[in-house]
DNA sequence: TTGGGGTAGCGGCCTTTGTCAATT
DNA sequence: TAATTGACTTTGGCCGCTACCCCA
């Protein structure tokens, strides 16, 4: 078996990282070579490694693998006498045929005690067995395209299946293999290479490999000998005959997953949602995998799993394929039909309807599962709540036996495909069914709600296109859709668990994908022309669309012609053109009108007058984009900016610039260009749409060139004057509030020295009183007659923010530069402290005083701050 | 069973250059 | 007196899509 797995891994690869081995796999030229006359000797030791490219490609492969322990391995010149394929110590033991053929049932005592039909998997031979295929394996991705090199000679039956080998011409490498001393691959020195030993991995995969009868494992050798179609027809035999082998073999008990809608995760989440299912088995681990394989029961979806874990252990480059059951984004249609009709029809209490819903949301589900129905132990519960619908019953009845889920033709979520080299294509396979090479039996009738097919991915890779009949017309609305901005959630998604980099079979399948989707059939009813990315109708055109030109014309549908999708082109009125930076090119007429929306105040006048007078309401005009050019701006002459009928100049996009022109985006230096005596005009940027108005957006103006750099000098001059202006401004109001505040303290010092020394209720009564008797600033008392006297009265502050006044002991300003204040004051909050020490401790509570200050509490100064 | 046609309901997009009074 | 600023209004109307129903 070695060998032959040797020559079928050549022919289609390993498949693990399927796409890379695969295609260094269809180079393999039609050479072939006779294990005896093999060239290598490999010998388990335990040393250290040069590795080869050759190696260091086995060990790529091999990491693909679960591996976790490195062993090291000598290799040595090779003894070709040794290597005849009949070497007693490489030699497994001989299957015997009649453990797989018709008595696969026989039961076996495991080492764990446990009993089953298969032979225990630990048994010797198999050991050995495994032991044998995994160098194989390995060697295999060694032989770089060139030649294979059998390490292992395990042959079974080798005289049997002799035939099968073609003869090349080995002249080359005989010299290479009767005198080793010559080799020139292998010089007469040991080489010492490291690669990864394959741990337990190739035991689950042995395990399905021992079920598989040896007649068709020999199938499958005759046909992987060589590409070419004729094998390739084999292959397809061969698959075939695997599959019904294998739908006789596994018992399915349940129908697999199913899709759900957004209400039925409710509270339970998705977790409690998959361990509740009654539909699928949920398999908690790897024992429980195999335990399903060795018992040869599960459901539907486990089914697919092990049987591509089979193939793959036969060496056929098999991946596993799922529909993916995303819960819709839509909502539940069926449901509310249910709701509504129940709503009309009126009958009994909404708790009853409620039921009813529930009891019909159950009827849909059953129904859309088709024949599937539950297994023995879960039947009654089920009946009961599936009702009284007559066809639910009989489809009740049907589910009870259970060849109703074996013989389905109801499309599974899960299946597969393998790769054929001589196609250079992925060949569909559904072991549940036994179809090979049937994509479109894989597509689920669009009135199935419990299998959806919207996203079909194959490893990294979303294949749905190969299944959709319908992409364009069904499929596609059925994923949650591009956003306007580009934004793909799906295409998104896939490029995590892409691969870095696209092999050449990549590159292929995805053209044949492509292929499928530009080639998909013309839709046979009118509907699905709606938003079709192939074909359009001109029924289906949107108000702002034509179809341009009308050849050529793909069919006819009700003696309506079918137009392809890329003659429809988008239409805009001349105004949105300009925005885009386009004019509508001289003596252009509209090529469709459509009624004017009536949007700003003055459009409804214009649609009102029209009215009173019993004309039409007024028209837009549509052009296409072949009926403009690049907009081409007006020349400045003489330092003349030509403006529109509004005195602007329309600034959507920078090449709109007129000629000569330059556009200063500065809000505000027009004032200066027209002191200058510069003309200019004001660039409109966009619209603003508020209140039922239009406002044009004004950024910056537009000037001649010439003056750009005298028009900026004098904005950066006025710019700096206005800016001292404003400073002395603020300076000026900044100063007036520090003394209002410093008149405030005084104020409080003045009531605190006359009042508070004698009685302090006396003198809260007093404050009171004061409070309601002064509105704000400066108390009467200490205003003077004059404004002179009053100012003599008050605290001074000088520019260091210094108090000339005595009667308080000490202000102090923590601030070097006492301007900073003037920006702080201009947002109308000093966040700076002024640090007041009064030497008396009369303002220990919070108050907004006449100064308008507030006072703060601290652990070592009064501080205030001003507001 | 499938699909067309009609209807209802909903969300979202479209629109594309004021006027007047108070204040500075 | 001219220039500047800010409030005003307040929400329409249509398109496109989907769900649903009825019927052929």
């Amino acid at each position: 078996m070695g060998p032959r797995r040797s020559a079928r891994i050549a022919a289609l690869t390993d498949n693990n990282k399927q796409n890379e081995s695969v295609e260094q796999s269809t180079v393999i030229p039609k050479r072939k070579v006779r294990s005896k006359k093999g060239v290598e000797n490999v010998n388990m030791t335990s040393s250290t490694s040069i590795p080869t490219e050759n190696i260091s490609r086995s060990s790529k492969t091999i990491a693909c693998e679960e591996v976790t322990e490195a062993i090291d391995v000598l290799i040595t010149p090779a003894e070709p006498s040794i290597n005849k394929g009949k070497s007693k110590e490489s030699t497994l033991p001989l299957i015997d045929s009649s453990i797989n053929k018709g008595k696969s049932k026989e039961i076996f005592q495991h080492s764990d005690g446990s009993k089953s039909f298969l032979e225990p998997i630990d048994s010797s031979w198999l050991q050995k067995r495994k032991f044998g295929q995994s160098h194989d394996n390995d060697n295999d991705s060694c032989n770089n395209g060139t030649i294979e090199h059998s390490l292992q000679s395990n042959n079974v039956n080798e005289e049997d299946d002799s035939d099968d080998w073609e003869e090349v011409d080995l002249s080359e490498y005989q010299d290479l293999s009767d005198n080793p001393s010559e080799s020139r691959p292998f010089p007469n020195k040991t080489i010492q290479l490291t690669f990864k030993m394959p741990k337990i991995q190739y035991k689950y995969c042995a395990m399905a490999f021992s079920l598989i009868e040896y007649e068709l494992q020999a199938l499958f050798d005759k046909a992987l000998v060589k590409i070419d179609v004729k094998h390739a027809n084999l292959l397809t035999i061969a698959l075939q005959d695997l599959c019904k082998w294998w739908k006789n073999y596994f018992t399915i008990t349940k129908p697999g997953i199913r899709n759900r809608e957004y209400h039925e995760f409710g509270e339970d989440g998705v977790e409690n949602i998959i361990e509740k299912d009654e539909f699928s088995d949920c398999l908690p681990s790897i024992d429980a995998f195999r335990r399903s394989l060795r018992v040869g029961e599960g459901s539907r979806d486990t089914s697919t799993q092990l049987f591509v874990a089979a193939l793959r252990s036969l060496g056929i480059p098999a991946r596993l394929v799922c529909s993916l059951q995303a819960v819709s984004f839509r909502f539940a249609r069926k449901n509310k039909t249910a709701a509504s009709r129940n709503r009309k029809e009126g009958n009994g209490s909404n708790n009853e309807n409620l039921m009813n819903n529930n009891i019909n949301e159950e009827v849909q589900r059953t129904l859309g599962l088709g024949k599937y129905k539950l297994n023995a132990n879960r039947k009654d519960s089920k009946d009961v709540r599936v009702g009284h619908s007559k066809k639910q019953r009989s489809v009740s009845k049907k589910g009870r036996k259970q060849d109703d889920l074996q013989k389905s033709d109801v499309p599974p979520i899960f299946w597969c495909e393998v790769y054929f080299a001589a196609y250079k294509k992925w060949i569909c396979v559904d072991p549940v069914r036994a179809l090979v090479n049937s994509p479109q039996a894989m597509e689920p009738a669009s009135n199935v709600t419990d299998n959806i097919m919207a996203y079909v991915v194959a490893y990294e890779k979303d294949v749905t296109r190969r299944y959709a009949t319908q992409w364009g017309a069904r499929t596609r609305k059925l994923r949650v859709p591009v956003t306007k901005d580009g934004y793909d959630w799906w295409h998104e998604t896939l490029v995590y668990f892409a691969r870095p980099y696209e092999s050449k079979q990549d590159d292929e399948e995805d053209a044949h994908l492509h292929k499928l989707e530009v080639s998909e059939r013309i839709p046979t009813s009118i509907g699905p022309f709606n938003n079709h990315p192939l074909y359009a109708l001109e029924r289906h055109l949107k108000k702002y669309e034509i179809i341009h030109p009308k050849q050529p014309i793909i069919g006819h549908i009700r003696d309506e012609p079918i137009y392809p999708r890329r003659n429809v082109k988008q239409l805009h009125t001349a105004e949105t053109w300009l925005r885009e930076g386009r004019q509508v090119k001289i003596g252009e007429q509209p090529v469709k009108h459509v009624k004017s929306r009536i949007y700003t105040v003055s459009k409804r006048r214009a649609a009102n007058m029209a009215s009173l007078y019993d004309e039409d309401p007024p028209e837009s005009g549509l052009y296409g984009e072949w009926q403009t050019e690049e907009y081409i701006p007006e020349p400045i002459i003489n330092g003349k900016i030509p403006k529109n009928s509004y005195g602007n100049v329309n600034m959507f996009k920078e090449c709109m610039c007129p000629i000569g022109g330059v556009h200063i985006p500065i809000n505000g230096i027009g004032k200066v260009a027209k002191d200058l005596g510069i003309d200019y005009g004001d660039a409109v940027v966009g619209f603003d749409f508020q209140a039922r108005r239009c406002i044009p957006v004004v950024h910056g103006i537009v000037v001649a060139k010439e003056n750009e750099i005298m028009l900026l000098e004098a904005w950066h001059e006025h710019a700096s004057v206005v800016e001292a202006k404003n400073n002395a401004k603020r300076e000026k109001a900044v100063l007036a509030r520090w003394r209002k505040f410093i008149i405030g303290i005084k104020i409080r010092m003045r009531l605190q020295n006359d009042y508070v020394k004698h009685d302090w209720s006396d003198m809260e009564e007093e404050e009171s009183e004061f409070h309601h008797g002064e509105s704000e600033g400066e108390s009467e008392l200490y205003h003077g007659d004059t404004d002179e006297e009053d100012n003599n009265n008050s605290i001074g502050v000088d520019d260091k923010g210094e108090t000339n006044e005595s009667i308080v002991d000490k202000v102090v300003i923590n601030n070097n530069d006492f301007s900073d204040y003037m920006d702080i004051e201009s947002e109308f909050i000093c966040e700076d402290k002024v640090e007041v020490n009064t030497g008396d401790d009369f303002m220990n509570e919070e108050n907004d005083g006449e100064g308008g200050f507030i006072h703060e509490e601290n652990d070592t100064d009064e501080v205030f701050m001003l507001e």
